[in-house]
RNA sequence: GCGAGUGUAGUUCAAUGGUAGAACUUCAGCCUUCCAAGCUGACUACGUGAGUUCGAUUCUCAUCACUCGCUCCA
C-alpha cells in the first residue's frame, strides 16, 4: 500500500465526482465547495445511517427540524451574540494575531476581567499599560476589529437593525426552544433526546483543510435530555453509543481516539466536553464533540423568554429543568473521515496500481455497477440494471475492458460488480465480484437483490 | 484579515516576448468471453482585469482562488 497523502485524496475527491470547488467557473467562492452525485450520496448515507441509529432504531429520540432563521432573542439568550464576537488586533511588527481581552487577561494574570468593556476601553488599557506583543514584544498594534462569527442578514426587504437576525450557528437552539412542543405532543418522557439534521452558518476567520472547516456546514447533532444527576451516565453512554456508530461504519480504530476537555477548556457552560478524534493526513483533528451541557441552555431560554421550560416528573411530582448531554457532528466533516479511512492506493503486481475506496456498503455512493462482458449481452445487462435500480442505487457500465471497469468502480467505492456473461442466460447467474477481495461468485439473478440488500446492514 | 508561496486541457507535466506540446483521463468507432490491452479519431488550457510593448501565457500592477503559518473554532 502506497503512503497516503491529503492532496491524493483531495484530488481523488475532486475529479471523481464527490466534492467541486463552488462557483467554480466564476474564479470559486473562497471555502465554499459544491458536492458531486457521488458525494450526494456520501453524506445521505451519511445521515441516513445517523437518523437510523439515533433516532429511527432509539426508543429515547426524535427528530425535528427547526428554521434556520430564528427569533435574535435566541441568540441572546444562548450567549451566542455574546461569545461569537471577538475583539481581535494585529501586531504590525510580528503579523501576529491577538484577542484583546485575552491579552488584557493574562498581562494582568487573571486580576483583571475585561468583560463587558467596550472596544475603547480595552483600547485605552492595553496603552496606558504598555502591554506588549506576547510574539515579539513590541507595542505597536493595529485598531480592534470586531469580528463576529455570525452570518447576518435582513428579515424582509428594509435594511435596519430592527430587521437583523442570524442565520444560525448550530441547530441545538432549535430543539431547546422546541423542548416543551416535543415533550408534550410526542408525550415524551424524561429521558429523551430531540435530534436535528441540518445546516449551520459560522464565519470562520480561518477556514480550511478542503471540507474539514467551512462556513456553511452540516450538523447531526442530539440534544439528550435527563434527570439532574443522571446526566454523567448518559455522558459515558452517548460516548459509547458514538464511538460504536463510528466502529460499525468501518472507521478503524487505530484511527480513532477520544480525548476529554481538560478543566480550563471547557466552555463556560459545560460540565464535561470530550471530542472523538480522526488521525486526518494532516493531524488528529476534532470529529464529534460530547458535551454534558447541565441544564444551562434551558436555563436561559426559561429566562430570556419567561416562559417555563420546567419538566414535571409524573412518577414522583417533581420540576425540574432537564440536564441535557449533547453529542454534534459535523457531516462533512465525517465525511471527510470516511473518505480518507477509505482510500487506498493498491499496488496489484508489476507497474499495475488501483485507487480503491473501502467504503462500508451502507456508505458507498453506487452499491453495484452492472457490466455486461460484451455489447451483445447489453439487453440482459440492461433489464438486471432496471432491475436493481428499483431499491438500490447502482450504475451500467459497458465502455472498455472489464478490468478497467472494475477499476472505474473500485475508485469510487462500489462494492459490488455484477458481471453478464454468455451463460447467465442458460443458468440465470451472473458474476459478482467483491471490491476488496477481488474475488467473483456466482449468483443466481434472483438472489442479487438479498446479496446487497444483507451487506447494507450494520 | 495579515505574512509567505502557487496559478498552463479533467489530471500530471512541458515550452515560449511572436497566442502553446505531451502523457493519462473522457468521448466515438474497430477489436475484445472476467482485472487499467491494442488500433483510429475527437474534445479540452495559459485564473480574471488593467498596464508596458508593434506584439504578453511569458514583464509590471491589481484582483480572485488555492496552499502553509498566525488569530478563532459550542
Amino acid at each position: 500500500m502506497k503512503e497516503k497523502t491529503f492532496d491524493m485524496i483531495v484530488t481523488h475527491a475532486k475529479t471523481s465526482g464527490f466534492v467541486y470547488q463552488g462557483s467554480e467557473i466564476y474564479g470559486g467562492l473562497s471555502n465554499s465547495w459544491d458536492f458531486g452525485p457521488l458525494g450526494v450520496e456520501l453524506k445521505d448515507n451519511i445521515k441516513k445511517a445517523w437518523i437510523k441509529k439515533f433516532i429511527q432504531e432509539n426508543p429515547y429520540n426524535v427528530q425535528i427540524q427547526s428554521a434556520l432563521l430564528m427569533n435574535p432573542k435566541v441568540w441572546e439568550a444562548s450567549g451566542h451574540l455574546k461569545t461569537f464576537n471577538d475583539p481581535l488586533m494585529d501586531c504590525r511588527q510580528c503579523k501576529t494575531r491577538h484577542r484583546a481581552d485575552h491579552l488584557i487577561e493574562d498581562f494582568s494574570k487573571g486580576a483583571v476581567s475585561p468583560e463587558g468593556w467596550s472596544n475603547e476601553e480595552m483600547m485605552n488599557y492595553i496603552k496606558e499599560n504598555h502591554i506588549p506583543c506576547p510574539d515579539c514584544g513590541a507595542h505597536d498594534f493595529t485598531d480592534i476589529r470586531q469580528f463576529n462569527l455570525m452570518f447576518k442578514t435582513f428579515q424582509g426587504t428594509l435594511e435596519d437593525a430592527k430587521s437583523t437576525i442570524y442565520l444560525r450557528p448550530e441547530t441545538a437552539q432549535g430543539m431547546f426552544v422546541n423542548f416543551k412542543n416535543v415533550q408534550r405532543t410526542m408525550r415524551k418522557k424524561v429521558p429523551f433526546g430531540i435530534g436535528q439534521v441540518g445546516k449551520s452558518f459560522r464565519n470562520e476567520i480561518t477556514p480550511g483543510n478542503f471540507i474539514f472547516r467551512t462556513r456553511e456546514f452540516e450538523q447531526m447533532e442530539l440534544e439528550f435530555f435527563c434527570k439532574p444527576g443522571t446526566d454523567l451516565e448518559w455522558y459515558a453512554y452517548w460516548k459509547d453509543f458514538c464511538t460504536k456508530f463510528l466502529l460499525n461504519l468501518g472507521l478503524h480504530e487505530e484511527n480513532m481516539r477520544l480525548r476529554e476537555h481538560s478543566k480550563e477548556e471547557l466552555s463556560f457552560y459545560s460540565k464535561g466536553t470530550c471530542d472523538i478524534e480522526y488521525l486526518f493526513p494532516f493531524g488528529w483533528g476534532e470529529l464529534w464533540g460530547i458535551a454534558d451541557r447541565t441544564d444551562y441552555d434551558l436555563t436561559q431560554h426559561q429566562n430570556t423568554s419567561k416562559v417555563n421550560l420546567e419538566y414535571l416528573d409524573p412518577t414522583t411530582n417533581e420540576k425540574y429543568l432537564p440536564y441535557c448531554v449533547e453529542p454534534a457532528v459535523g457531516v462533512e466533516r465525517l465525511m471527510l473521515a470516511f473518505m480518507c479511512d477509505a482510500y487506498d492506493e493498491e499496488e496489484i503486481g508489476e507497474n499495475d496500481t488501483r485507487i480503491v475506496m473501502h467504503f462500508h456498503p451502507a456508505l458507498a455512493p453506487i452499491k453495484a455497477c452492472v457490466l455486461p462482458l460484451n455489447k451483445k449481452l447489453q439487453d440482459q445487462a440492461q433489464k438486471i440494471y432496471a432491475d436493481l435500480a428499483q431499491e438500490f442505487c447502482v450504475e451500467y457500465d459497458e465502455a472498455g475492458s472489464i478490468g478497467k471497469r472494475y477499476r472505474r468502480q473500485d475508485a469510487i467505492g462500489t462494492p459490488f460488480c455484477i458481471t453478464i456473461d454468455f451463460d447467465t442466460e442458460n443458468d440465470g447467474c451472473v458474476t459478482v465480484r467483491n471490491r476488496d477481495t477481488m474475488e467473483q461468485e456466482r449468483v443466481a439473478i434472483s438472489d442479487l437483490k438479498e446479496t446487497i440488500k444483507k451487506s447494507l446492514v450494520f
